[in-house]
DNA sequence: ACGTTGAAACTTTTT
DNA sequence: GTTTCAACGT
């Protein structure tokens, strides 16, 4: 892209964004309104135009899937140029630390806590104060630990502000915890941005260094961020200020995390010379769905409030499907999917849900319907448990303190060390001050030792493992080395093998794949410390297929993207908004503006789904459920009802003005959705069910048909024999049974 | 020491 | 439907 072209297709608000390069730059941009666009414009912009080098210029996202995004648009514009550096806040912050934070006292070979880790550590921490899981659940403590942390509150704050019994605990449970991290040399994620921004503040010469190298520096999604955040940015700014944000108070969805947003509205007073530039127009989605969504973020009190307005067509209004439950909700869905992908194979769309157990009856739904999808975020590879028992072995090696990678991997897979082994180390570490291994040492070396003789030799063969680990970290050995000699001693893989399952199969394959990353890794010059660090800050599954037509995520995860369909399900109050935000305003406002995030990610159509009984956990009864308040915001005038009965209801009340308005949405007659209380259309693939045909059931396996009985497809039952399940009998719409042919 | 079993609790959202 | 954890048996 040439200079001026850079500027050719942006609107005169956009344009100001991107050429007012020097000083202080807000930009409030509503959803749609091209924000993307101008912080890659503005930054292909001062290296094409301005003549800045690249290198001097950073651009901080939330996710790496943002980052990475950012890249590869600031890549395109800029041509062949090496592209300037774009990471996720707590990339930035890693890499700082591992260079200088020496400097202020910090120990560079830090490992990080995620939060696996961080909730080993306060579960052991509680269990040495005789404090009970129940009472005082890990993840609060951690909660709250995390939000002190944010505001600045170290343990004798917290301490001192303790109010109840409850508060008190935490705060003793926080200093501990801080003091044991130390100990592990370790930082958790919080710390990771504290002590950078620590860094900067207490150390001139790196405040001064990173100030000169970095003129310009660009932050998105910016009313997502703490205020750590916000502090860091402005000490890595103080020098030049130049320093552009951009974001949307209506698309504050991390107040949970610390997000404040306050940082924008101090903006312009942390930063008085700041120019401010509102994006108000929407390039994304049709009128109807643009007014459906401002419709709804506008009950909200607490929001400074704006018009979003496009040139765009009304299109075709917001959908409505109340299903009679959960798994016609999803089936209908499935269905519309395929009709609308029979109609536009090149449409991309999207299921939004808000909590990542939903997605289970949408994928079995989208597979009955044989239609490819793929789904973000849920469980990650680096969170599988097979993976993170090899990483803690890394870590372990990589640093001896790590004293939870020790306690994850001292029984993993077992080794005939036990409770009172392990009782009886914990204490030594706790009355020595010292991390597990080096109590484990002191008790080994004892004369005598007090440890009985099977537990001694476990522990000294656990030991001779840990130091030829340590031995061959130390002399810079590749993470794939150190893993196979991890699998080979540990016969963790040969466990496995033996255990002959399809999930000890799939580990099997995790275990490969892991090999493959540190292949990769070493490929890329890394080091252990730099494949660890990569393992905890990536989240491999962020990157999604464009090729795959569906996707299916949380709708914290479609923060940022767009599809020309969206379906957001599960409308309903205690779902969405979430139970457990309904007795709190501001969280319900919080809700609310994640309802409209995921409303305006939608380009051509809307759909919003609800059932009206639902089963909670997956099991047990049917119950009523009521409808999302969200639903209600919506002007009915842009509602259409595609529910069955509301649907024949209104045909039958007006018929003529009926017809086109369907074909115009698609949904014609001709392939009308699922009816009310009709059966779901029978697999494809159990079409041809009859006695002898063999077939393959989720959970149970291959089986053969024994017995088909009288009725319509779908309707039937059928009696299916499963090698080692014996028979069972199923109604043939529920079974999703795939036939294998014979 | 360690696997099995059954009950009970459980679900926000993410770097 | 899934995960976690205590009790039990080998």
């Amino acid at each position: 892209m040439t200079a001026s072209a850079l500027l050719a297709d942006l609107n005169p608000r956009q344009r100001e964004a991107v050429e007012h390069t020097e000083g202080p730059l807000l930009v409030l941009a509503g959803a749609g309104s091209g924000k993307t666009r101008v912080i890659t414009r503005r930054i292909a912009y001062l290296i094409r135009a301005r003549q800045v080098p690249a290198r001097a210029i950073l651009a901080m996202t939330f996710t790496n899937k943002a980052a990475g995004e950012m890249q590869e648009r600031v890549a395109a514009a800029i041509g062949g140029q090496a592209p300037p550096a774009i990471s996720t806040f707590h990339a930035f912050c890693v890499r700082a630390l591992r260079a200088d934070y020496a400097a202020v006292g910090g120990r560079r070979d830090f490992v990080i806590y995620a939060e696996d880790e961080q909730l080993a550590l306060i579960k052991a921490i509680a269990k040495q104060l005789g404090i009970d899981d129940k009472q005082l659940p890990p993840r609060a403590v951690l909660a709250r630990i995390s939000r002190a942390k944010n505001e600045g509150r170290g343990p004798e704050a917290m301490l001192e502000k303790a109010a109840d019994p409850r508060s008190e605990r935490v705060a003793v449970i926080y200093e501990r915890y801080q003091k044991a991290l130390a100990q592990a040399n370790a930082l958790d994620f919080d710390d990771l941005l504290l002590e950078t921004e620590r860094m900067l503040r207490q150390s001139p010469e790196v405040a001064e260094r990173l100030n000169e190298r970095y003129q310009y520096v660009h932050v998105d999604e910016y009313q997502d961020t703490n205020r750590p955040q916000y502090q860091l940015m402005k000490q890595l700014t103080a020098q030049r200020r130049n320093l552009c944000v951009v974001g949307d108070e209506d698309q504050s969805i991390y107040s949970w995390r610390g997000a404040d947003l306050r940082n924008i509205l101090d903006f312009e007073r942390d930063f008085p010379a700041a120019r401010v530039v509102r994006l108000e127009q929407n390039y994304r989605s049709t009128r109807n769905i643009l007014d459906a969504a401002s419709a709804v973020v506008a009950n909200n009190v607490e929001r400074k409030g704006k018009t979003l307005w496009t040139e765009a067509d009304a299109g075709a209004a917001v959908g409505h499907y109340l299903a009679p439950d959960g798994e016609n909700e999803a089936l209908w869905v499935a269905d519309a999917l395929r009709r609308q992908l029979a109609r536009e194979p090149r449409s991309q769309a999207a299921i939004l849900y808000r909590t990542n157990a939903q997605s289970r009856p949408f994928e079995e739904a989208l597979r009955r319907y044989d239609l490819r999808y793929k789904v973000v975020g849920g469980f990650s590879f680096y969170e599988r448990a097979e993976i993170k028992d090899l990483l803690a072995y890394l870590k372990a090696a990589a640093n001896p303190a790590d004293s939870v990678a020790v306690l994850r991997i001292i029984t993993t897979p077992p080794r005939g060390i036990g409770r009172a082994t392990l009782d009886l180390l914990e204490r030594e570490a706790a009355a020595a001050g010292a991390p597990l291994l080096a109590a484990l040492a002191r008790l080994l070396d004892a004369q005598p030792t007090p440890l009985p003789p099977r537990a001694a030799a476990a522990l000294a063969d656990f030991r001779e493992l840990m130091d030829e680990l340590q031995r061959l970290a130390a002399a810079n050995a590749r993470p794939r080395e150190l893993l196979r000699l991890v699998l080979e001693r540990t016969g963790y893989a040969r466990l496995l093998e033996r255990e002959d399952t399809p999930e000890a199969e799939a580990r099997l394959e995790n275990l490969g794949e892991l090999l493959n990353a540190a292949a990769d890794s070493a490929e890329r010059g890394e080091s252990l410390a730099e494949f660890l660090d990569h393992a905890a800050l990536v989240n491999e599954q962020d990157d999604y297929d464009a090729e795959i037509p569906i996707t299916l995520m949380t709708l914290h995860a479609a923060k940022g993207l767009e599809f020309s369909t969206v379906f957001l399900v599960g409308m309903e109050d205690g779902l969405f908004p979430h139970a457990r935000t309904l007795a709190s305003p501001r969280e319900l406002e919080e809700e609310r503006r994640l309802c409209y995030v995921g409303m305006t990610r939608a380009r051509e159509r809307l759909v919003l789904t609800r059932a009206a009984y639902r089963r909670r956990y997956g099991a047990g009864s049917l119950e009523a459920t009521l409808p999302s308040r969200f639903l209600r915001e919506v002007p009915s005038a842009l509602i259409e009802d595609l529910s069955p009965r509301a649907a024949a209801e209104a045909a039958e009340a007006e018929p003529a003005a009926r017809g086109p308005r369907y074909v115009r949405q698609g949904y014609s007659q001709e392939a009308a959705p699922p009816a009310w209380h009709a059966a779901p259309p029978p697999s494809r693939a159990a079409a041809g069910l009859r006695p002898g045909v063999r077939v393959r059931h989720q959970r149970f396996g291959a089986g053969t048909v024994l017995r088909v009985e009288e009725g319509e497809a779908g309707d039937r039952k059928i009696t299916v024999s499963f090698p080692g399940y014996g028979l069972k009998k199923m109604l043939e719409r529920y079974a999703g049974l795939e036939t294998l042919g014979g």
